[in-house]
DNA sequence: GTAATTTCTAAACCTAACTTGAGGTCAAGG
DNA sequence: CCTTGACCTCAAGTTAGGTTTAGAAATTAC
């Protein structure tokens, strides 16, 4: 068992980001007598997963979604966690995917000029994108690593 | 000159988000005598600009910047545009390349079980990750089409 | 000429993912 | 015993990208 401040040195992650990936229901640390929390040092390895998943581009949601396929009350074995990075490795295929049809596209579109057209190919493109509706639109997502 | 009404038609965008995207400095409409906002037609194909741009996963921020190249002081013309997408083109090649490589290292790693250590290559991966600081981390980046 | 739209501004609200701050408690060292 | 540092809770602030609302003024339609 592990103190926050421990998991916190041994994640890199703050300790206020762990304690707000508990409120997030993301990971269910005890109490010891005095009412701090204490970690199994298999989260070390729950949060880290939660780290990469998020530079993978997930949200806390889809995580918590995802770590919720381990075994509850059990610790995960290396074969839990192959079976998630597993997962992983498929949604990934399936954004490059998605991007390399993207840049195909934008080849057809830059001779074209047809940039401003609502019928161009890269709108009809994002179907989710005309869903529209209201709050933010991180609709289509994927982040750059800000270059361009 | 059309009206911001009308080029909400067009492009597709609500009329608020391109009042939003004038306070960004994304557009510079100007004003017929009572004071309402008159676009060029032109900036139809500009705002369209900023959607897809937005699809691929730029800031505006970014965006921005990338619009400022554009001649202030003409019409764009399709040469313009196209100089536009070439760096676009660059960018999405990059971002395609870095997601590969992270897939590579996260066959690696599914294998050897080192999902837990911060040593573990998808960490040092990111680079930037690591740069911390304070405010929101959406360093990474890279939102999902939300599968997994 | 009046009714119905559209547009205007400014400020408040929204989600995601955290951080910061205030005010208080717990544990270890001297 | 006292101080120091780690921890606790709860509330409010932050950034991005917009939306919503309210009240007023300008346009358009009949």
């Amino acid at each position: 068992m592990i103190s926050i401040g421990q998991l916190s040195q041994r994640t890199g992650l703050s300790v206020s980001a762990i304690r707000f990936y508990e409120a997030e229901g993301l990971v269910f640390p005890g109490r010891n007598s005095g009412g701090q929390r204490r970690f199994m040092r298999s989260d070390i390895r729950r949060l880290s997963f939660v780290m990469i998943a998020q530079q993978f581009g997930f949200t806390l949601g889809e995580i918590r979604e995802t770590l919720a396929q381990l075994p509850k009350e059990r610790t995960p074995t290396k074969e839990d966690w192959a079976m998630i990075g597993q997962g992983f490795r498929r949604a990934l295929d399936m954004r490059i995917e998605t991007l390399e049809r993207l840049r195909d596209n934008l080849d057809g579109c830059i001779g074209c000029g047809c940039l401003s057209l609502p019928s161009c190919a890269l709108f009809n493109q994002g179907d989710a994108a005309s869903a529209g509706g209201s709050g933010p639109r991180y609709l289509m997502g994927d982040k750059p690593p800000a270059d361009l």
